[in-house]
DNA sequence: CTGAAAGCGCTTACAG
DNA sequence: CTGAAAGCGCTTACAG
């Protein structure tokens, strides 16, 4: 059977195609009754705009892209949710790409951004400087997630205070626990957050004015396992430290493995902490200090902003938000019964 | 600057567009010299076909859909995973829709079904009978999903061997472990699986000439909280158990709270056993006896069968796909220290 | 406020 | 093996 149109819509009604269209999108004014009558038959003849033929007409996809390395892990997951809920709530939908995904054939965006998305969201190191020059210059609409763009480009862009949060943390440490010999584990080299990051770790040495020793920052700081070789190698370099700030939560566990299978107590003999706050944070034993992002809301307002370059209305050039360190037990605070999670600089 | 189209490449390659649409599509014979010139032509201009003027050219969208309650948790996760390797594997591409996401406007399928896709893969109760009954009639292309069709449909459907796999689960328990009192927590009222799970539990208990108590057998087993609950439940009326059979593994995470926080040692004084084996089964304390599910393979075949029949190869009207019981201590069994799950049904 | 008509970028009988 | 042309189901100037 064949399927229900505009032109079967049109008739029933008795208008023209071109009105059935401007009462479903508000495009134009039509008469009151006139509406009404349209809408009557549309929910009668349950119809359903075909999107494709609109897409087609009408050059939008209502379709904004996602390009990042995965969608699985504990970071990930809400970065994803936030973008999803910032597209649908504005009335668009939601493209994936993941590029660390062997399965998929690798497609320099272009399929993504020129001809299935109205505008693309792009995660640090997903898109090449070179891409991302191509579609500025073509005007293509962009905004990027966790990183600022490259040199010349005027891209806008969503991050957090990372250097802030990294600085306010091992001020902690230092400042609360007494730590001076901390090991920073950051990421990939050329990611940004964990430079900035690495910026606030030694401004805090700064201050309190311990030496910055490049051999107690090392890259591998994202994975678990990649954790468990770097302090191994470390350890075995006769390097000693007395507290580890890793790179994000998940990095911490591997940090856990490590200290407890050579029998060193946290928080007593080493420090541990984190970054991001993610939901298995508090649950783990000790529970983790860290600092909390506000990732899905990262997420949700860069799909914000791009739906707003979308529909011509002017956006800031950059979104920074706000972070707060949460001080659980593998610092060295001391428990809190008390479920509400702490906000406190100090030990509660 | 204006899109490359097919009559920029129809142009330059000096054809009609016709033919490299049919060099594109592999839709008919073309010249082998022609045809080379063609592809040529595409990677030179970088041409890439516009999504929409296909489908609605085509009249076909190329993607499939799923439709299920949601797609978080450890379950769900695996399935889609599969869903989504075997559609893309077979050059679909997957529209997802949750019925269980507030924010999402509740639509009747109808979009999904008839308007943004070719074929529908529907989870258990994701849709109604009558909604079933309208599509199977429209002859459009639908797989089941965990569930056989209603009544009078013939709707090809994948799930697995769940009478078997709480059969020889149950078995274990009694005969190895000589447990008599055995709670069966079974998920929501018209959950299939866990029919079929008790049908299972029923024949253990049976082959055992142990009788049947129906106060055993409980609601609520797919949520933590609610298995909690119902073991408050039957704790406080009195009723004793030896075993407990868990809706899935993350419900049998409940039964683990419930128990400890009652002072009730596992397995020594109660064996726990799950269902799924998830990713997280062999990380509990103690490590979880459960069935392992193909969970993701039952998502990649559903998808394929899917597509064979949007193809119109012939599919069977079911695909039942085996599993099988992993002991580890939950149950009684001693700890293994070979990391290789066991697929022994003696504790090994 | 409304309609007739062009056109979005493809696929696919049809004819050769 | 190839091309001209109709048509997929909409949106959107254009004209009134």
């Amino acid at each position: 059977m064949p399927r229900t149109t505009i032109i079967d819509v049109a008739r029933q009604a008795g208008v023209s195609i071109a009105t059935v269209s401007r009462v479903l999108n508000g495009t134009a004014p039509v008469d009151a009754a006139t509406a009404e009558r349209v809408r009557l038959t549309v929910a009668e003849l349950s119809y359903i705009p075909h999107a494709a033929a609109r897409t087609l007409a009408s050059r939008r996809t209502n379709t904004i892209g996602l390009v990042l390395p995965q969608i699985q892990g504990a970071f990930f997951q809400p970065l994803v949710r936030g973008v999803e809920e910032g597209a649908r709530e504005n009335g668009f939908n939601l493209l994936i790409h993941t590029t660390r995904n062997p399965n998929l054939e690798h497609l320099p965006s272009q399929r993504l951004a020129e001809h299935n998305t109205d505008g693309l969201l792009a995660f640090t190191n997903s898109l090449d400087d070179d891409e991302l020059a191509r579609l500025e210059a073509a005007s293509f609409p962009l905004v990027l997630l966790y990183q600022t763009p490259p040199a010349g480009l005027k891209i806008p862009y969503v991050t957090i205070e990372n250097q802030a949060g990294a600085r306010d943390l091992v001020d902690h440490l230092i400042r609360v626990h007494g730590r001076r010999r901390i090991v920073y584990l950051k990421g990939p080299a050329e990611h940004e957050d964990s430079e900035w990051r690495e910026k606030g770790y030694r401004e805090a040495l700064k201050t309190h004015g311990i030496p910055f020793d490049p051999r107690r920052v090392r890259t591998g700081g994202f994975y678990r396992e990649d954790v468990v070789r770097v302090l191994q190698e470390i350890h075995s370099q006769g390097l000693d430290f007395d507290a580890v700030f890793a790179g994000d939560d998940d990095a911490a566990i591997g940090a856990y493995q490590f200290l407890r299978q050579s029998g060193v107590r946290i928080p007593q003999d080493v420090s541990v902490v984190g970054f991001d706050d993610q939901f298995f944070a508090s649950t783990l034993i000790p529970p983790l200090t860290t600092v909390r992002a506000p990732t899905e809301q990262v997420g949700r307002e860069a799909a914000c902003m791009l739906v707003a370059l979308l529909q011509g209305q002017p956006v800031d050039n950059q979104r920074v938000l706000p972070v707060e360190v949460i001080l659980r037990e593998s610092c060295g605070c001391p428990a809190i019964h008390n479920p509400t999670r702490s906000t406190n600089e100090e030990c509660p």
